[in-house]
DNA sequence: TTCAGAATGATAATCATTATTACTTTACAA
DNA sequence: TTGTAAAGTAATAATGATTATCATTCTGAA
């Protein structure tokens, strides 16, 4: 990859904002430091980026792709009131993988989990409401 | 929901091909006995039989929505060679969830888990090819 | 039988993403 | 330095899955 300063900056948007934006968010972001920045390259470079394992796209959340600024495995926790998304880092998986081996016949080479419920803010604003 | 001819052909369809078929796939299944239908129809009914529970609506499996004959609670395996689906059924979640919700503060309502991998028939193919 | 509400087919619209195209930068050897 | 090929860019057309719209037809209770 030669040096191109939108994919810097593009890079440094991520960086900075770690909550899973997704590729138009980060487009939004960049261009107040560039406003020429085409929606294009901003596609073009997250997955350059994470095609070089620079950062990670992250699929399967909801219909858009999101980009995480770390390559650390770990899932993700999907607010249903705000759409937030929290980190997840567990270990669960290891065990079943192999328990997957010998009884199913699947060699499993990656997993996706997303849980889906209600993240503390909106657990907190449901609870003062049914309290009124 | 008033009865619809339609709808009867689509759901029926739906449950003699229990391999998670997609909208597009339903509708060539059923244009063979209905050659009127139209894919809005499939996509608007496939809809409706899923909010009011007959059926399920599997997203986040690839790009499409799939669609699944059983209502009942299971995960899913996703072969990176042939993208065939096959279902697990598992119980590793329940205790995850009472750990998240003392640790973390977070609600889960639901859990979605797909495992990426070789199926039985691609690993055997696989297999083959390296040995010769 | 009537008639309001539901369902339909055809098609336009939408949304996220990718491909194309013609132009500009960058890297680097001569 | 300078020439040039590779890589990058903006603008925009194209794509694929899905949803919205709308005029027409069907369904079912009164």
């Amino acid at each position: 990859m030669n040096y191109s300063k939108q994919r810097n900056l593009i890079l440094s948007a991520l960086q900075e904002h770690k909550h899973h934006p997704t590729a138009d968010q980060i487009y939004n972001i960049v261009k107040e430091k560039d406003p020429n920045i085409s929606l294009a390259t901003v596609y073009r470079n997250l997955n350059q980026l994470a095609e070089n394992g620079i950062i990670q796209k992250v699929e399967h959340i909801d219909a858009q792709a999101h980009f995480d600024h770390t390559l650390e495995d770990h899932y993700h926790f999907i607010c249903s009131e705000c759409s937030c998304i929290i980190d997840i880092d567990c270990n669960i998986v290891s065990n079943l993988n192999q328990h997957l081996l010998d009884e199913e016949n699947l060699l499993i080479e990656s997993t996706d989990i997303s849980f889906h419920g209600l993240c503390p803010k909106c657990r907190n604003k449901k609870q003062k409401n049914t309290k009124e």
